[in-house]
DNA sequence: TCATTAAATGACAATTCGTCATTAATATAA
DNA sequence: TTATATTAATGACGAATTGTCATTTAATGA
């Protein structure tokens, strides 16, 4: 009875190994120069069967994407429970990005390059997942936000929605820069100074 | 005598002509519609003849990039000009970035789009030039700073270097989200309270 | 006028993509 | 167990596009 039910499962752990070589490749040579049939000789498969998988070769690429981002997106849990104020509470969310950078520069990357290829729904439907996790992440950048200016830790003439906007989107084109840990340190502490409240 | 002259002026125009239909169809297409045959059709050359003027497809993308470029550096030069103090300028400066950003949007994200790829100096020796124009736009940023700093309207606690590397950088983050004038406004304004000498 | 140099051409091989008719494997029913 | 139906996998194929190069065409100047 459970016949269908395995099925389901291989076909989803299938669908997984081809993930994990086609990132393993990805990662270490870069979009262009891997091919399907580079993708298909590592995962013991014909190139045509790929295609019962996945659409073409951006759907692989944004199927990893959305793995990077679901692991970003749970460092910025994380960094959101653990602070205890608003402020700190955003503080640890823009470290956990880099965080997130250090450990995973292959995801990191990806995340980028998909971004700026700007897939639309209609061709892409797991764009829909991207921008949900997207929206998880950023909404918890806006609660501290929040929190923080009903708490008296960020100034409260500070416009919530904009700021974890541009503070989240300045964070990242930092790191596009490949910078010294320094560099993003520094680039913490003066974003934090622009809203931080220090009556 | 003058023959070679006006050859070398001929092969300039020529390959002027090109970078010309070239930007049109990639700003109206972007960069994986356009073909090279597409370009030679509308130049009205064979397909061949394109590659005695430019290495490759990349190799036309950079010059694009490059035309960009030297628009955005005037851009920058007016504002660092105009400025009457260090903060101003760096004000000015900034919103030219936004400037070019609304005026040029497809040298806008060609550039961005060239910065991502990576290209190296062995390859495409014109990266060169793109370092270059950077370093002097970003010289006059630094500039910029310093002067803030020694006249009292730039805190005098901020690394010159640092910070104009992050706002630049973050500047041009906020308008890869095509983002609405006021949040552009904002943005800056948040930028420099992180910056202003407010004593 | 004619030989030399420079510019332009387009046919070619190579790469890579996504499709689809066919084959193989697996599950279900008799 | 065997036959049938369903599902999965294959790889040959056509199409698109790239960059090259031997050949042709045009321009120069002796």
């Amino acid at each position: 009875m459970s016949t269908a039910a395995r099925r389901e499962r291989e076909k989803e752990k299938r669908r997984n190994d081809i993930i994990d070589v086609a990132e393993r490749l990805f990662f270490s040579r870069g979009y262009d120069n891997v091919t399907m049939e580079d993708i298909a000789r590592e995962t013991e498969l014909a190139r045509g069967t790929l295609y019962l998988y996945f659409k073409n070769k951006d759907d692989i690429y944004i199927a990893i994407a959305i793995r990077g981002l679901k692991i970003l997106n749970g460092l910025f849990r994380e960094g959101y429970m653990k602070g205890n104020t608003g402020i700190e509470k955003i503080k640890l969310m823009l470290l956990a990005v880099y965080d997130f950078y250090r450990k995973y520069p292959g995801y990191y990357t990806t995340i980028g390059n998909m971004q700026s290829r700007g897939f639309n729904k209609e061709d892409y439907p797991e764009m829909e997942e991207v921008e949900s996790i997207h929206g998880d992440s950023f909404r918890m950048v806006l609660d501290a936000f929040n929190m923080g200016i009903k708490k008296g830790t960020v100034r409260s003439d500070v416009d919530p929605a904009k700021a974890a906007f541009i503070l989240t989107a300045s964070m990242q084109s930092v790191l596009n820069t490949s910078p010294a840990d320094e560099l993003v340190e520094y680039a913490v502490d003066m974003m934090l100074r622009s809203i931080e409240d220090t009556k």
